[in-house]
DNA sequence: CCGCTAGCTGTTATCGCTAACATGATTTAT
DNA sequence: ATAAATCATGTTAGCGATAACAGCTAGCGG
């Protein structure tokens, strides 16, 4: 095997199959016209030779990578990992590459290295899965003439965006609270520069002031552990508080552990809404009501729209899925005291 | 801005900054022994024209893609994402590319289908985080010559692989159940084609043989229900049973919630030990005892390692992280009776 | 004051492929 | 039967970079 370690080329397998380069790389590019016997003759060449179109050189000469980049943010929460995931399934069943970079959203540097990095490479297209708002001004700024999809962004419906309607299941979470009876619901936010926060948090307040109640935020971000600090703090008996809608899961796992510290019983006390519908959701004690997002549709969809535009099939535009409220036994009609 | 609206080559900066094109491909490379007045000017000139190198080119002419690969299984674990993020972002330090592909594990035409894929692009190294045997094999056999490396392969010494040492981590799990006196201990294991389910099995049944008990295994997956439904049908009275060694903390969570569910006291009638340390085990009721894995440092050795092999500073070898045991509430000596 | 050696910079060829045009062999139209 | 149109394939040039070598200046010793 040390013998002729060179990657056959074009030239190879022409001489081989007694053609021209040409050719061969028309049955390379599937070009319709040639005579069947010629495209079986060079197809056994590149079968016996092992040939393998180099990229590179094709890229150089088309101006086109197959490339699509994917900007992420640091976070390791299951639901952007399966959009992640099904971008990429997408990306590749469309015959493209996609190359994930991961950021720290709260850092415009980091921002910028990333789309910086993503350009060097000539990408086609971006995805945008940091839930920021900073990301989506610096890569069009930076990335003119291709064309960038984010994912989620509600309130700047300007955008090229697919979205997963945080504002409805904010508003389908706080209904159903609201429905069992609730007045007096607290809801605890995710960070205020992600744009899912800022869609939930309206979307609680509008239910509320639509059942003329008064909305009550409380700040968080999406860590567990910052449900259970406000969980082992919050007053919740003045004024009385009968239900809890938080921004996520994980807040609500956390809020869960506290009260259970404290004695608070969930649902008879004070019910508790989730959202994201993580795997573990239906196993706590209780099981959570909550919101599910189907984020694997909301990756395929994504990149289905970015490679359509790409291929000018399409322009991009903005395309939308709705939440689904999931209702378990952390939700009951408040009791009477 | 829709004038000239090609990229700017080297010669354009060439020309600018009135020297060969080939300085200017010295300033890109670095290249030491250039006076600095020159390298001034061609870098002056590569900023006013915003240039860029053009990376297919540089990878036709050098033959060097500059992209390493990442073939990651379809699971959403969070262990596997952490450690994939960990890998872009060396490899990105590295001045490597990183792509990733997900496959699934269980379909080697998917396997094939992946490398394939990463083979087209060029990838000068590859680095496998499916935790399943057969994909390593058809890697290697599909990449001649281009460094491969596994995460995670325990059981098969021979290959160049970053591994967490789950038998250790098994071993410490089940041997704090055997210090705190349980002698009756089962293992709940993962599925049979991970090397981590293999490993960790091993680590158990090893810890529970030196100690002169028997074991008893389960199979399961990682799956929270699959805890769940042993969790419901298990009898743990005859034999009787006081502690159990679940394979990851899914399993565990699975466990707990059934257990509640019977009205059996964890840990005071039932002991339970996890595998993974997830955010929200120390917010469990109990508090879950678990193994805690360093994923992210073992995301960064494993590119660590494979880039130095890339270039030439080293030869792949085998390098192992050892997991910890973290002790939370679940765990008790056995009650009397 | 000449030639030789460094020290910089320039010239030419080449990577593997596709685009655009050119050519030869057929077929069709008249 | 002959010019024109069609089809299948071949030829040439060039994408943007690096490699390898060539060439030009200085500075130094003799």
């Amino acid at each position: 095997m040390p013998a002729n370690s060179k990657q056959p080329n074009i030239y190879d397998v022409a001489r081989l199959a007694e053609v021209s380069h040409q050719t061969v790389s028309r049955v390379i590019n599937n070009y319709q016209g040639m005579k069947p016997e010629t495209r079986e003759r060079v197809e056994q060449a590149m079968q016996t030779l092992g040939y393998r179109p180099n990229l590179a050189a094709r890229a150089l000469v088309t101006s086109k990578s197959n490339i699509v980049g994917i900007l992420a943010s640091d976070t390791d929460f299951t639901g952007p990992a399966m959009v992640v995931h099904k971008l990429e399934k997408t990306a590749r069943k469309g015959g493209f590459f996609a190359i994930t970079t991961s950021i720290d959203p709260d850092s415009p540097e980091s921002i910028i290295e990333g789309i910086d990095y993503l350009q060097k490479l000539g990408i086609e297209g971006l995805v945008i899965v940091t839930p920021q708002t900073t990301a989506v001004d610096i890569a069009r700024d930076r990335l003119r003439g291709v064309p960038v999809i984010t994912i989620d962004s509600m309130y700047r419906m300007d955008e090229q965006a697919v979205s997963m309607d945080n504002f409805a299941g904010a508003t389908a979470a706080t209904n159903h609270l609201i429905e069992l009876g609730h007045s007096q619901i607290i809801h605890i936010s995710g960070p205020k520069l992600w744009f899912e926060s800022n869609a939930r948090i309206s979307g609680y307040s509008s239910a509320m002031l639509s059942a003329s109640l008064v909305p009550k935020i409380i700040d968080g971000d999406w860590n567990i552990d910052t449900g259970y600090r406000i969980g082992m703090q919050l007053n919740i008996d003045q004024p009385l508080t009968t239900a809890i809608f938080a921004a996520n899961d994980y807040l609500a796992m956390g809020l869960l552990h506290a009260f259970r510290l404290r004695g608070i019983l969930v649902p008879e006390r004070i019910s508790i809404v989730g959202f994201d519908d993580l795997p573990e959701t239906p196993y706590l004690s209780p099981p959570l009501t909550t919101v599910r997002q189907d984020f694997e549709a909301l990756g395929t969809l994504a990149m289905t729209l970015l490679l359509d535009t790409i291929n000018g099939q399409r322009l991009l535009g903005h395309d939308r899925l709705i939440p689904e409220l999931v209702v378990r036994d952390s939700t009951t009609p408040p009791s009477i005291y």
